[in-house]
DNA sequence: GCTGTGACTCCTT
DNA sequence: AAAGGAGCCACAG
């Protein structure tokens, strides 16, 4: 049998999983890694990893918002990243319009592709 | 080794 | 709808 690979590496496994174009949240990130519950781990391993084709900016809080504290600099960058590759985001968050704020967009989903 | 701090999430008020 | 609190865990001081 081969050895399962370490938990960090599953986690930064399942985030380059992510397809260009989509988005998925810590949490779910945690548990397609096999590890529920460790979204902050998720987080954590994200801001340490150097490695320049680990899609970050794909990666959401829960409620479809940007984690980053909004207008800062790493805020904007993720923004710019997600429009980039044809991604909606509106005020720091996809363009999931789960209704709320004259929400009378229609609802594209882009959350939860599996 | 204990405390505070987050790129978090969920449940209860 | 918004706020509080608990659970979570790695890391710095």
């Amino acid at each position: 049998m081969p050895t399962p690979p370490d938990p960090a590496a599953r986690i930064l496994a399942a985030v380059r999983a992510i397809p260009r174009g989509e988005v998925a949240g810590y949490g779910e990130v945690a548990r397609r890694a096999g590890l529920p519950g460790r979204a902050r781990w998720v987080a954590r391993l994200l801001a340490a990893s150097d490695d320049p084709r680990m899609p970050w900016h794909r990666v959401l809080r829960s409620d479809g918002r940007i984690a980053f504290p909004p207008e800062s600099e790493a805020w904007r960058e993720q923004a710019a990243r997600l429009r980039a590759e044809g991604v909606e985001v509106v005020e720091g968050r996809v363009h999931v319009a789960r209704a709320q704020r004259g929400a009378d967009a229609l609802d594209a989903e882009v959350w939860g592709p599996d």
